[in-house]
DNA sequence: TATGGTATAATTGTATACAATGGTCACTGT
DNA sequence: ACAGTGACCATTGTATACAATTATACCATA
């Protein structure tokens, strides 16, 4: 019997796309200031690639929100102001809520991946309560365990881009975000509660509810940022 | 008093974004078939650019989910599933429910416009009850005018990205498209009521409701469509 | 005939060269 | 001193050249 062809499910890369995933992945963990200015040549040349491929990089990247192209002048990374965040979190909250009612419709409730993000969120907490970004990381794991398992792609393709947004705002805002065991697990673990035990329309409600509840906090600390 | 310099406000445009632009209108006008490659040598040379911009259009195509890069082989549009339209059509109704509740619940409807996009509805029906391209038009800029009004930016880009693919999906099962002056004109008019006369919570369910309604006669033309 | 391998063509991937644009800054004239 | 001008520099925009990969066609062989 043959091996399987691992190439086959590889997915092939070009330095373009390469290139695009190690900026988003710098942008997203905020080492990129935003508003900061990226230079191609730079770029390229600490990455070890042509400028041709950063550019491609950079038009990606553009087309997923998290940079800005200034047409014969610079690219910077987005800064996201308070309005952004309510925007983005409003979005994300309707998505997360129709996922939400599929999964409970058809009863495809991730239950053991939902409690292993929840240990991971507990065990995150615990271990360090200061550093906060295992928490985000298991956290966003959440609920990208729910949009995947509603089954709908489109959900999870948009949804993803939304968590990029996402991720990179709570980093920005890590040392503020005062999450606790009890607040942040009790929270979760209601949501998990509304998924096994209430209507698709009530799980719904939960998770819409959930999003919009962590507005106020991000985007009273963007406040701030901005100011500055 | 000087003239309003316009350069300021036409956006520049790179070759790159011009050619995704044109390359996009093709798309969502069915002037490519489903699944067809697309030769990176061949577009450059029919619209007079570089391969180099042609590749940069490309690869923001791909990031709007428009075509699909094959990696080392060729780039082909995108060929659409009864399970997309369904997909693409419930997180068009999430967004759209969203913005209905924003829109009432801040006494933001966009009234006159919204009756301007019926207006021209019912004049592209009764004009040329066959051709439904003008049909299509007006109907998906009722909905971009609610999207618009709700003021959320993010929820309007990412609908626009759902826009273009089913643009694209409408223009395929044009033919097969009844709509008559009453059920249609009917439909949105209510939309209006509902907008006008109820609560926040009632405007989401209803656009949503309108939204999901459409999914079963484009899945099922797309099925006969696969088929082929 | 079917299979498989090799040379060749076609296409994409990447790097580099050059053009064009915008910003900086010294210089000039009032 | 200050606004305006122009040369220069840094950076981006575009085209082309070349490398790498994949597809095709042909021939040899079983």
């Amino acid at each position: 019997m043959p091996l399987i062809e691992m190439s086959q499910f590889i997915e092939a890369r070009t330095l373009g796309d390469e290139t695009a995933r190690l900026v988003r992945e710098h942008i997203v963990y905020g080492n990129y200031a935003p508003g900061s200015r990226l230079s191609e040549a730079e770029v390229a040349s600490v990455l070890g690639v042509s400028r041709t491929c950063v550019r491609e990089a950079f038009a990606i990247l553009e087309a997923e929100g998290l940079v800005r192209r200034m047409r014969n002048r610079y690219t910077q990374i987005v800064q996201f102001t308070p309005r952004d965040a309510r925007e983005v979190m409003q979005l994300r909250s309707a998505i997360e809520g129709l996922c939400a009612r599929i999964v409970v419709a058809e009863h495809r409730i991730p239950l053991e991946e939902l409690e292993r993000c929840l240990a991971g969120i507990e065990r995150a907490i615990l271990s360090n309560p200061v550093d906060r970004r295992g928490y985000v990381e298991h956290d966003l794991g959440f609920h990208r365990a729910l949009v995947n398992a509603s089954g709908n792609t489109h959900a999870l393709r948009h949804w993803s881009l939304l968590e990029a947004q996402i991720h990179a705002m709570l980093f920005l805002v890590l040392e503020d975000l005062d999450v606790t065991v009890e607040s942040t697990i009790g929270l979760h673990r209601a949501l998990l509660e509304t998924l096994r035990g209430g209507s698709p329309e009530d799980a719904e409600q939960a998770l819409s509810q959930h999003g919009l509840s962590v507005i106020h906090c991000i985007a009273k600390r963007l406040e701030k940022e901005n100011v500055l």
